[in-house]
DNA sequence: CTGAAAGCGCTAACAA
DNA sequence: TTGTTAGCGCTTTCAG
């Protein structure tokens, strides 16, 4: 393997000289640029990634832990952080946590071990606090409201657009809110959010056997459709999760000729276009390239985007 | 930031006897071991895992290419691979290409520069023989049957099973066969394997006005509905190129009051499972975490994994 | 069982 | 404009 001395020697400039050329960087005599880039073309030479980065002190590496990679959610943010991150000639690790303490914690740690310059949380299963013990290793951000935690975020306004929407809902007369969620409010902020917003709007808890929890995917929905139709207390409404598991949720109806109750979905995907559902639009393309940038900005920011009712009844 | 020198200066080791204990390598008295433990936990120490990669010239990251996120096909081997990686204590960049050749080839000089391990491409825009040339700077792997090309590989027979399912489909008396594909059949590897094995199981090609290309989502399977209904040459059977698509494309049906067409499915997702439509399952999973295998074996390997029509009427 | 020293390959401050 | 040299922080051979 051929590095930068060999180029040095063969060329007849020193390392420094080939450095110089490799990151066009201060002035260098054409003579001595082309002499040397000559023999880099001869040698068929690049230099060594890790070398650098250790030189550097940097890695231009962003690690970004998502529970799991089929959510609607974890895909959009994902995509909005991976867009800058091109942009900006980062690479990004996928690191998947299964929401696993022990997994967060070690990907923590190999932050800490510089595996890579920053760490972008779009969701945790560790308290808050405990992540925020690991900001004085290197950067973190996290997608969600941080509140009294001192730690840099990106998220979006959540519960004033599920106030918005909600209100919607209880001015159409609906009563019997179902809910879908990801996690159960107990451990996930923005399922507590959705049922905060549900107070407020409401005035009252939502009754719990309308509340169905682990609902990720299309498939969940539809399952969720089965919950309901069985359950002793059946919805007039349902707030779903994303746009694709309030499809799912329809279509177990539709299979089994039933009479599709009213429903509303999230994130504005195509279903909800398609079929003409209400929905809410959470940006969080843009939440993930806010992250992105906060990321590498190194600064203790908080960026909230504001999310939209997309109201289509 | 403290370093191993500084370990060793305190405890009155040396840094190769300090570089042992962090890698539980040869031997170090007990005495050596827990005086030089004392200090890295006073301290604070965690090792720097770029000059670790430096030195050992090996960084346990791989490169994973992926057009894009959101196919089922691409999350499934992503999966795969991921699970796999995990295991074997690699991490996982995401290399977003949409089949653009200059990205491609930006990833590919990444692997040259030791950015990463290995490179796997679960799909290409580059031909085969262009990325073989980049094999003498590292491994790479792609997760298709490389045929002439001497490049590792791990992928699922397609062929075979493709036959059969279509033999299937013409012993049912079916005879306009509306087929979906990802990319068109001259680029994509594939939809060329479809297309021959239609032409070995009906003796000709299929009609050009039943084929769609550009289909990846639940969405395009939908708009692929409305194509098909409003196209003068209606199919009798559709060959769909996944579950979710299959499931847009009756969706439209179903939402126009219109007769679904029968059909089929790929990848054996739960929408098959649920609606019982036949489909073929790929083992993609598998794929991925052979085609990881293969990388870090560095070995020239091929491995093929067998795929399953599996026949749900 | 331990230590000295030579890498790994590059960057950048400082001197010339 | 170019070169010298001291890092960056760890691993590993070789001697002892």
């Amino acid at each position: 393997m051929t590095n930068i001395h060999d180029i040095a020697k063969l060329s007849g400039f020193s390392v420094s000289t080939v450095s110089r050329v490799l990151n066009r960087k201060n002035y260098v005599s054409d003579d001595a640029r082309e002499k040397i880039e000559a023999v880099i073309k001869q040698m068929d030479y690049v230099p060594n990634d890790v070398a650098r980065d250790l030189s550097r002190g940097k890695t231009y590496n962003i690690g970004v832990v998502l529970p799991y990679t089929k959510h609607a959610y974890f895909n959009q943010v994902l995509n909005g952080i991976m867009a800058e991150a091109y942009k900006q000639g980062y690479r990004v690790l996928i690191l998947l946590s299964n929401y696993d303490k022990n997994k967060e914690l070690e990907f923590l740690e190999q932050l800490r071990r510089k595996a890579f310059d920053a760490l972008i949380f779009t969701s945790h299963g560790l308290p808050l606090e405990e992540i925020a013990k690991y900001l004085k290793y290197g950067q973190i951000v996290c997608c969600q409201n941080p509140n009294n935690v001192k730690i840099p975020a990106a998220y979006t306004a959540r519960v004033s657009t599920y106030v918005k929407a909600l209100s919607w809902v209880k001015e159409q007369g609906y009563k019997k809110i179902g809910i879908m969620q990801n996690r159960d409010y107990h451990v996930s902020a923005t399922s507590e959010k959705t049922i905060r917003a549900y107070k407020q709007v409401f005035g009252e808890m939502p009754d719990s056997k309308l509340i169905v929890n682990d609902v990720t995917t299309y498939d969940n929905g539809y399952q969720a459709g089965e919950y309901y139709n069985k359950c002793s207390e059946k919805p007039d409404f349902v707030f779903a999760n994303s746009d694709d598991i309030a499809t799912g949720l329809r279509q177990y109806y539709l299979d089994n000729q039933l009479q599709v109750p009213p429903f509303m979905g999230q994130e504005n995907q195509l279903p909800s276009q398609i079929l003409k559902f209400s929905t809410i639009d959470h940006q969080l393309t843009k939440v993930g390239s806010a992250a992105f940038d906060v990321a590498t900005s190194g600064e203790d920011k908080i960026v909230c985007i504001p999310s939209k009712f997309i109201n289509r009844k």
